[in-house]
RNA sequence: GGGCGAUUAGCUCAGUUGGUAGAGCAGCGCAUUUACACUGCGAAGGUCGGGGGUUCAAAUCCCUCAUCGCCCACCA
């Protein structure tokens, strides 16, 4: 007996030395593959949030990225899989934030270096400790190329970009509405705002000789101008431009009416005021018609002078039912509807409304990176798996705004340009030369805003290789693949698409796979609060990571959510040992064989005269066609069926009275070499294990062994 | 208001060109001195959400309805 196979299999013994092994050969290192690797197959992986710990997401990222990999290396192929860590703007900052306020601290009362200074280092801890965590579910990638989305060369990357949009006329700094969280300082992207079903009181007012309706009295002490369509009836008698005297909240004041095709006759009695700082379709209306407008809610969720003395500086949440009332004694209120139900827009993290406000961003001209990007999907340049999520691609692409990338948030890349105090211009200056402004000569100052945090990691495929002039550029872009969660498809996905064509010129992947999120065992989505967040490494500890990363790939369908529990796990450590126990078998019963020559002409022969191979042949075409297809999940299962219920239950079993024969020795040691092989990206820590004990000649390390195909 | 997905064994889910339904877990019966009880063998369990259509043949394609879920959207 093989002193070394000792039932059952004991993971924790052997992940950690062959890890250790691998990553010492520098085969993770595509520089030192051997001769026969020479196309370039490569994969940047999603750098981690390094911001919290590893979660089941992670792992399941890990694990796809890692077998696309081994089996490239295996398959011949120059691999690279460059690891990373992201600072994570304002995911980082919203993090630490919590962290200060649980000290009793906050960050609006820090020397913004010392809180950039003390997020940094929360960020270095936690990315090395990531680092360790990603080692250990196996991940064979270069670690010689790790990159960090703040060090000085992405930066510069960045930078270079910034400018580039500049001077292209792809840029602008734009006085317009942006979502405004009050509780984070910062203005918010489209995508980093939810909508949730709300149900609020609906009030309708005499307005002159109008009736307006309005969920937000709060906002309606600016408003000068009605508006009703131009085509109802029911106002023929008014004209455009018309002025009217009408009492309202604080006395008496002079409105304008205005006619415009955006209103809704059908709703409400369909007159309408409107309040352009602080809504989106009335700023549009504004803008048509040219109409001067006026902040009402400052920055902080409190009403400004405009409101008069008894209102100024209250809160909104507050005021809101004092107007009521207020209106109300004056005789102004017409109805209350107590359940009107809506849409409220509210921060993603906080789940605070987002209070529109007008304010001075950067912006970018969206539309002519969608349509390049569009094009390089139509013609087939990159390739989504699934389809069903290139439709949605399509679909948001097609209907994209311009995209705000300034954020009011310290944890981020500054934003290189100088603002005039004067005019407002906005000027971009990456070397800190501009001394003035460039329009009227004013005085300026440093734009104190950061990036959105997209917006640099819209450019980590290139940026990592080292675009322009870098030797990684030059050979290994485009990239491969991308795989990612499809729950970032806009955000990150549709960004690297757009920058990475309009820096480059060409795609920054061939193939996009998108997986779907890790539920738990019930279908529930993970969260701290609810307490169902498992961690992935505990289960690598208790289960094997082989086990585990098993569990994540049968049956998990590309881009759909999966649900994840411990039985499932069980069972493939259950394979683990299967596997562990067929090769104690195999191999005790061919001790006699000693560096046996897969490449002799006597095994081939032996080899094509034996009819049970048939079978291993085809399951092993039939997976190397799943792989190259991006079906996982199926390929998983049948390497699983095939090791369990045809190696073991069949060949095995019926060899067993022939077993000294020397031919079904070989046999059989030649289907468990071609198991671990093809098993190998699977789970490489047991097949890399078992491979130290083959009796085979010319062995390496199984990790850059050939391809069984 | 649009778009998308799901509905298959008690539970969680696979099923890629249409050809007699699969896995894991749970449960049932039998088996234990030699690879493995983290096991083997055997049996049981589904009118593939409802209805309609195309076809020699549909879980698979088309239409429709129902329930659940997700995404997108500036109707006060």
């Amino acid at each position: 007996m093989n002193e070394k196979f000792l039932n059952p299999y004991d993971p924790q013994k052997t992940e950690k030395i062959n890890y250790k092994l691998w990553e010492e050969s520098g085969f993770f290192n595509p520089d030192k593959l051997p001769e026969r690797h020479q196309k370039p197959f490569t994969i940047i992986m999603p750098p981690p949030n390094a911001n919290g710990s590893l979660h089941a997401g992670h792992a399941l990222f890990v694990t796809l990225e890692d077998l696309m990999i081994r089996y490239k290396r295996m398959q011949g192929f120059k691999t690279l899989w460059v690891p990373g860590a992201d600072h994570a703007g304002f995911e980082t900052q919203v993090v630490y934030e919590k962290k200060l306020e649980k000290e009793g601290r906050s960050r609006f009362k820090m020397d913004p270096k010392e809180l950039y200074d003390e997020i940094m280092q929360f960020t270095l801890d936690n990315k090395s400790f990531m680092e360790n965590q990603v080692r250990s579910l196996g991940a064979s990638c270069d670690w010689s190329r790790e990159r960090f989305t703040l060090e000085p060369k992405i930066i510069e990357t960045v930078y270079e970009t910034f400018k580039k949009l500049s001077d292209d006329n792809l840029l602008y700094r734009g006085e317009k509405l942006v979502n405004w969280c009050s509780k984070h300082q910062t203005s918010l992207s489209e995508l980093e705002t939810d909508g949730v079903d709300k149900e609020d009181k609906f009030y309708t007012f005499q307005y002159g000789p109008f009736q307006i309706g309005t969920t937000r009295p709060e906002t309606k002490f600016g408003d000068k101008y009605v508006v009703m369509h131009p085509d109802d009836e029911r106002y023929k008698e008014y004209s455009h431009g018309q002025k009217i005297d009408l009492e309202w909240i604080n006395g008496p004041i002079t409105a304008t009416i205005i006619k415009d095709e955006a209103i809704d006759m059908k709703f409400g009695t369909g007159a309408m005021t409107i309040t352009p700082w602080h809504d989106t379709a009335d700023f549009e209306i504004a803008q048509r018609h040219n109409l001067d407008y006026e902040q009402i809610i400052d920055f902080y969720g409190k009403l400004l002078p405009i409101a008069g003395p008894e209102f100024e500086g209250k809160n909104i949440s507050v005021a809101r039912e004092e107007i009521v009332k207020k209106l109300d004694e004056k005789g102004l209120l017409v109805k209350t509807e107590e359940s009107f139900k809506h849409n409220v827009k509210v921060c993603y993290k906080c789940n605070r409304p987002i209070e529109p406000q007008i304010k001075a961003q950067w912006f970018i001209k969206t539309e002519p990176l969608t349509q390049k990007a569009l094009e390089a999907v139509e013609k087939g340049d990159i390739k989504f798996v699934t389809e069903r999520h290139e439709r949605i691609f399509r679909h948001w692409m097609e209907n994209i705004h311009d995209w705000n990338i300034s954020r009011q948030i310290i944890w981020g890349i500054p934003i290189p340009a100088k603002i005039c105090l004067d005019c407002g211009e906005g000027m971009v200056d990456l070397d800190d030369s501009i001394s003035k402004c460039s329009k009227c000569g004013g005085k300026i100052e440093k734009d104190k805003d950061t990036f959105d945090t997209w917006f640099s990691s819209g450019q980590w495929p290139f940026a990592t290789l080292n675009f322009p002039e870098g030797k990684d550029f030059k050979g290994f872009y485009p990239t491969d693949v991308m795989e990612t969660g499809h729950d970032i498809l806009f955000f990150w996905v549709a960004r690297m698409i757009m920058l990475g064509i309009y820096c480059t010129g060409e795609v920054p992947f061939k193939t996009i796979y998108l997986h779907g999120l890790v539920r738990d065992a019930k279908g529930k989505k993970m969260s701290k609060s609810v307490g169902n967040v498992v961690n992935p490494l505990e289960l690598s500890d208790k289960y094997g990571t082989d086990a585990l990363r098993m569990s994540l790939l049968v049956g998990n369908t590309p881009g759909t959510d999966m649900n994840l529990s411990e039985d499932k796990i069980k069972a493939y450590k259950k394979f683990a040992n299967k596997l562990w126990n067929i090769s104690r078998f195999v191999l005790d019963n061919t001790k006699d064989l000693n560096e046996v020559d897969l490449e002799s002409e006597d095994i081939k022969k032996l080899i094509n005269s034996n009819s049970e191979l048939i079978n291993l042949e085809k399951t092993i075409t039939d997976i190397t066609k799943d792989l190259d297809n991006f079906q996982f999940h199926i390929a998983s299962e049948k390497i699983y069926h095939y090791i369990w219920h045809e190696f073991a239950d069949k060949i095995i079993e019926e060899s067993k009275e022939k077993l000294d024969n020397s031919e079904t020795q070989l046999i059989l040691l030649y289907i468990l070499q071609i198991c671990l092989k093809t098993l190998h990206p699977f789970m490489p820590f047991i097949t890399e294990e078992i491979w130290k004990s083959m009796p085979i000649k010319n062995k390496k390390l199984l990790l850059i062994e050939e391809w069984p195909v």
